[in-house]
DNA sequence: TAGATTGTTAATCGATTAACAATC
DNA sequence: TAGATTGTTAATCGATTAACAATC
C-alpha cells in the first residue's frame, strides 16, 4: 500500500488498450460540450453522452491522473487537454493517404482530420490517370515517390485505401519507408513487423458481425413466440 | 462434469463476441485458400494467415462445433460453410445505405458486399441534388421514402454515411422503420434502443489510437537511447 | 455541515494461451 | 503403428462493474 513506488516513473502511461479506444469518444463528447460553453461535467453526464457506464468512465480517466473535483465533476477544458496529451494529439502528425479512389477521396475530405492534429501531407496513387489530379487542395503523387514523400514530410502514419490486390505490396513499401502506424481499409489481412502498429477498418466484417446478431435476434423472437 | 445438460439446447450458440469478430477474418482467408484450390488447412496455417495465435483459432472454431479432423486439419469447404452458417450469411440480407456522398458512393461500390449475402436494396439521401442520380446501378431515393423502402425490401440492416449533424435524426427514423442493425460512419455517438445493434467506424478514433501508440514508441526509443 | 461526486477497491466476468490427452 | 493435429482443460491475464470511503 504505502510501499515506495518502483518501476514506471511519472509518465506512467499503462493505459489499457480498451481505455485508449474510448478516450477518443470522450474527446468527441467533450468538444460538443465545449461548443455549448459547458464548463463542468460529471462522470455520470459524460458517461451517458458517450454511451458507457459511469464507473468505467471514471476508471478510464483515473489512468490519466486525478483531474476531477469531488462533489463537482470534471472541468471540460482540463479534461480535454489531458486526454489530448495522453493520446499524443498535442504534437502535430503528418499522414500519407495511399489510394485515391472513391474511398480515398472521401477520407481525404474528412473534416475531423485537421481538427485533431492530423494533417494529410501527401496523397499517393499508382494509377497514372489519377496522378497529378488535385484532390481537396492536394496533388496526387506517383506511388514511386512514396519513400521520398514519407521522408520529406516526416510521416509516421499511413492510411491505406488501395485495392486488396495491391495492399500488401504498398504496406511493405510504407514500412520500408519508415512508417510505423498503418490504418488499413483494404479487405485483406496484412502482415507487418512487430514495431509497426496496424489497425483495420473492415466493412465486410462489420456487416457479418451485425448479421450474426440479426440471426440471434431472430432466434430469440421465434423462441419467445414458441414459449409464449 | 457429467451432470445432465440444462438450459441452452443444440443450437447453443454462446459464441463470444471476440470470436464473432474474428470469424469474419477466417472466412476471408478461407476464401483465398478455396480460390487456390486448397482442400485442407491446419489450425496453425490458418492462424498464421489470419494473424492470430493457433490456440485461439482452435478455441474460436470449437464454439461452432467439431468440424476439424485430428491429425489432418480442417476441410476448407466445410469450415467455410460452418462459419457462414454461424454468422447468418446463408440467408440473404437487404441493406439500406443512407447518405450518398463520397463515402456513401465508395461504400455502395464495395465489391465485398454482394459476395457475402448482403445486397444494397436501396440508396437514400436527403439532398434533392442527389435524389434520382443512379449510383452503381441503383437510383438514389428521397429520405422521405425511407420507411416505405425498409418495409418494401424487408430491410433490417442500415449503413449510415450522412453528416454528423443529421445522423441521430436519420438513426431515429431507421429504428422507427424497423431496422435492427446499424453500421454508423458518422462521427457522432448515436443513441439506440436496446433491441438495436449499433456498430461504428470512426476514422478519427482510429487515428487517435495510432497516435497514442506512436507516442509510446517515441518514448521507448528515447528511453532506449538514454539507458543505452 | 450536508450533499454530491470522485477515485479506488475488490469481486466478477470474459478472453487468451500453453499444454496435452484424444484421436485421426 | 508413428506422426500429426484437433478439441479441451486450466491457468492467467485483462476488462468491467458495484460499492463506498475520501473529499470537494
Amino acid at each position: 500500500m504505502t510501499e515506495p513506488r518502483v518501476g514506471r516513473a511519472s509518465g506512467d502511461s499503462r493505459v489499457p488498450e480498451a481505455t485508449v479506444a474510448r478516450l477518443a469518444t470522450y474527446l468527441r463528447v467533450l468538444s460538443i460540450l465545449a461548443e455549448r460553453a459547458v464548463a463542468t461535467v460529471s462522470s455520470e453526464e459524460l458517461a451517458v453522452a458517450a454511451g458507457v457506464n459511469s464507473a468505467k468512465l471514471r476508471k478510464d480517466l483515473s489512468y490519466l491522473g486525478s483531474y476531477g473535483i469531488r462533489g463537482v465533476g470534471y472541468d471540460v477544458t482540463t479534461l480535454t487537454e489531458q486526454i489530448s496529451r495522453t493520446l499524443g494529439l498535442t504534437v502535430h502528425r503528418n499522414v500519407v493517404l495511399v489510394g485515391v479512389g472513391h474511398l480515398g477521396e472521401a477520407l481525404a475530405g474528412y473534416a475531423g482530420f485537421a481538427s485533431r492534429g492530423f494533417r494529410i501531407a501527401a496523397l499517393v496513387d499508382a494509377d497514372p490517370q489519377r496522378v497529378g489530379r488535385v484532390v481537396h487542395g492536394l496533388p496526387v503523387r506517383d506511388a514511386a515517390e512514396l519513400a521520398e514523400l514519407v521522408a520529406e514530410h516526416e510521416i509516421t502514419i499511413a492510411v491505406l485505401a488501395v485495392p486488396g490486390s495491391a495492399a500488401q505490396d504498398v504496406c511493405d513499401q510504407l514500412v520500408g519507408a519508415g512508417v510505423t502506424s498503418i490504418l488499413n481499409f483494404a479487405p485483406v489481412v496484412l502482415a507487418v513487423p512487430p514495431h509497426v502498429d496496424l489497425r483495420k477498418v473492415d466493412l465486410a466484417a462489420e456487416l457479418q458481425i451485425l448479421s450474426f446478431h440479426e440471426t440471434r435476434k431472430a432466434i430469440e423472437r421465434s423462441t419467445r413466440v414458441a414459449q409464449g
